[in-house]
RNA sequence: GCCGCUGUAGCUUAACCCGGUAAAGCGGCUGGCUGUUAACCAGUCGAGUGGAGGUUCAAAUCCUCCCAGCGGCGCCA
């Protein structure tokens, strides 16, 4: 598969070029200026484009006076078009550089607002995050989570999944109506999706196994680390899957994106100063009940039936050396679709996967209620609209076998694998309780 | 929704506690330098301190309210 992209006159992406090592091939690169310095009769540049950085010199006597003139005024981030050599240097960062005969500016940049002071303040970077995506780290966050997709995509394709998607204007909720993004859709009420999975729960009596990937919005006023009002989930619904058939396809799938990610974004990682060993299967299951044992030995109390708070959370992931099932959830801390055990109808058949190193919680998944009139009441007993969910609920009504899904944060995944501390930082425009610009 | 913190040049900070009329680094600009890696050296420009009000001879500094952001909780992917 070619990755060089010969558009306007390039001949080489610069990740060819240091991959290649080669010296003294004729090149003609597009790129940024992401550094300049000028020293007497000579300037450094350094290029970036989508693929990596490489240094470019341009020495006074071997370029026309104008072209040096014009590079020695030009600014950080314009768009430039390079003609020259490469040559190996051990001067240079990663022993290559490109000798410049002939330099363009394409497009000059006005003076660019990120200095060095401002990196040290990601308030003022996430108010100029059109520019400062630009930055060596942020687009790294970036290029891992499309790996994170990829590798996904990769994941479901491979193993016979459909790839569906359903609409985010909706108008039924399916995790509590309080966190619900209102819209006006032609003077009724709807709602922005906050999961796909209820159409997932159809579209597996057509199509048996499918998968989305969509954004999801949730209106909580979440100040964390670990909470965007839109982020993007990876769900997926099999027929006929048991609670434990799923959590084995989510131990399938964090491993194939974990691998993938540390094999493909080695050079991402190093950027991030992010050590990173993806987990072997399998991963660790405990119950609900062990989890709370656990966490109230160390200090933490919370009521059987509650969910696990956040401190508990990061007792459970720091705990262990492998992401960790929590299974068995009490049905009072567990949405309205969850199945219960056979044996005991306070517990439900869910599990949540905590993400080791204190990252906790990146999926959720379980086994779903298929009984028309269990599902009836569960619904009545939330206050819903019934209409609504009407259509829902007919699915037990035509067929729907036993079948389980679950339900992975693209960016929380990410967050972990880039080891980033903040979900911000894996959203290229981050949509929080106070940021809606850029 | 709750608790806590912060707001001073484009950016990061100092001066705030114990009121006396804003200081520095980075960036910009001008000049110098033929091997820079966050280059360096010299010079120079740039704010009246988030907003409104109050106390005072005098407010960045004390008080009240508002706004914005940050950290955390609850909730969750």
């Amino acid at each position: 598969m070619s990755t060089r992209y010969k558009v306007g006159g390039r001949t080489h992406t610069i990740r060819e070029l240091l991959e290649e090592q080669k010296d003294r091939v004729p090149i003609t690169i597009l790129g940024w200026i992401q550094n300049k310095s000028f020293i007497g009769g000579m300037i450094f540049l350094i290029i970036r484009d989508g693929s990596g950085y490489i240094q470019t010199t341009i020495k006074k006597e071997n370029v026309p006076p104008e072209v040096f003139n014009v590079v020695k005024d030009s600014t950080k981030e314009s768009a430039v078009k390079v003609i020259g050599e490469t040559k190996l240097d051990k001067r240079a960062p990663y022993g290559l550089e490109i000798i410049a005969k002939n330099v363009e500016i394409i497009a000059k940049a006005d003076v660019w607002p990120i200095t060095r002071s401002a990196i040290r303040s990601p308030s003022f970077l996430y108010d100029i995050r059109h520019l400062s995506i630009r930055g060596k780290k942020a687009s790294s966050v970036i290029k891992i989570r499309s790996k994170v997709i990829e590798a996904a995509t990769e994941y479901f394709f491979k193993n016979g999944f459909y790839l569906i998607s359903a609409p985010s204007i909706v108008q039924s909720a399916c995790e509590g109506g309080a966190t619900l993004f209102e819209v006006d859709y032609f003077g009724q009420k709807a709602y922005l999706t906050q999961s796909a999975q209820l159409y997932e729960e159809a579209a597996i009596l057509a199509l048996e196994r499918v998968w989305t990937i969509e954004p999801c919005f949730r209106a909580e006023k979440s100040k964390t680390a670990k909470h965007l009002t839109e982020f993007w989930m990876i769900e997926s619904e099999v027929a006929f899957a048991t609670h434990e058939d799923i959590m084995r396809l989510e131990e399938e799938l964090v491993s194939a994106i974990t691998h993938k990610v540390a094999e493909e974004c080695s050079g991402e990682l190093k950027i991030l100063g992010r050590k990173f060993t993806p987990p072997e299967p399998p991963f660790y299951k405990i119950t609900y009940d062990e989890a709370r044992d656990l966490i109230m030995k160390r200090g933490v109390t919370f009521e059987w039936g509650e969910d696990i708070p956040t401190e508990g959370e990061k007792i459970i992931s720091n705990e262990f050396d492998k992401p960790v099932f929590i299974k068995e959830f009490p049905l009072s801390a567990r949405s309205f679709y969850h199945m219960t055990k056979l044996d005991n109808d306070k517990v439900t058949l869910s599990s949540d996967l905590i993400a080791p190193e204190g990252f906790g919680e990146i999926t959720t998944g379980g086994q779903r209620l298929s009984d028309y009139k269990e599902l009836e009441k569960r619904i009545l007993q939330q206050d819903f609209p019934k209409e609504s969910f009407q259509w829902y609920l007919d699915l037990r009504r035509y067929g729907l076998p036993p079948h389980s899904g679950f339900g992975l944060g693209v960016e929380r995944v990410t967050r972990w694998v880039s080891g980033v501390k903040h979900i911000r930082a894996t959203s290229l425009f981050p949509r929080t309780p106070t940021r809606l610009n850029p």
